[in-house]
DNA sequence: ACATCTATCTATAATGC
DNA sequence: TGCATTATAGATAGATG
């Protein structure tokens, strides 16, 4: 639409391109804007140039965030799929870290020790002695302290 | 454009609005696409019918998830709602049980006792003791068995 | 409700300043 | 470089089958 035909193909020369480029975008904007306000429905634009800059469009009494809400759930697609794996992966470590703690605090309290190998026994059995005998020269540093314990 | 031309609001007539309806998606989705070719950008659109019917179009070579993934590093926007605000918190609270733990194998192990008061001391060293009873239970119990520990 | 047609309106490519 | 103009291509409102 102009002077001349163009085909529809990348526009080389860069300066025409970006003037195209604010061209389009605000009549793909308008149109966006008309279709929401004729046939009563909500429309999304979201435009990156190739500069990387971005542009959007939202019906009003809407939000990106909300159409993009029902999008999904309409679609069946997950927009966020990877951040979610993400999030999900690192609940999945943190908690497997977690048990393990949990493990050993138990082993420590004498607690579910039926399941280990002699070796282990050993090793906890080693772990407590070296926690008392740190907790007996903490105690010691205490009882020489000149006020009275429960104040420091 | 047309027989006659439009003032820009809600169209009354519900067959009309429907028709208007499809060709402006059809439009709009077009002037999405060349917008993208002719400018080298990516663009996506959502749209829903008054109808709640969704219709959606997004350059090729990339996907809506991509392009609103960047909307959001660049906008600052957050678009995902309850279910990430959901998975952050999960993880924080899984941390936090984490942190918790690290500080009580910590403590059993004779490490970071200065910040601890007298009472809190107390409780550690009769959490050992108890540890060292039931472990030395245990291997009394081994120590009776017919066969070598290690083979348990 | 859906496809096609076409007169008319709108968007815009090229141009000029 | 950016804005205003204008001739033209493209989009589409209403009509018709």
């Amino acid at each position: 639409m102009g002077r001349g035909k163009i085909k529809i193909k990348r526009i080389e020369n860069s300066t025409n391109r970006q003037v195209t480029f604010s061209k389009r975008r605000a009549g793909l904007v308008k149109k966006a804007r008309e279709i929401g306000v004729l046939c009563d429905t909500e429309v999304g634009v979201v435009i990156f140039s190739s500069g990387g800059k971005l542009y959007d469009y939202c019906s009003p009494r809407t939000s990106l965030s909300r159409i993009l809400e029902k999008y999904q759930t309409n679609s069946g697609k997950i927009l966020w799929g990877e951040k979610h794996k993400n999030l999900s992966a690192e609940i999945d470590r943190v908690k497997k870290e977690n048990d393990n703690m949990q493990i050993q605090l138990r082993h420590l309290k004498g607690e579910d020790l039926n399941s280990l190998q002699h070796r282990e026994l050993i090793a906890i059995e080693e772990g407590l002695q070296n926690g008392q005998t740190n907790m007996r020269e903490k105690q010691a540093v205490i009882l020489t302290l000149p006020v009275a314990p429960e104040l420091i």
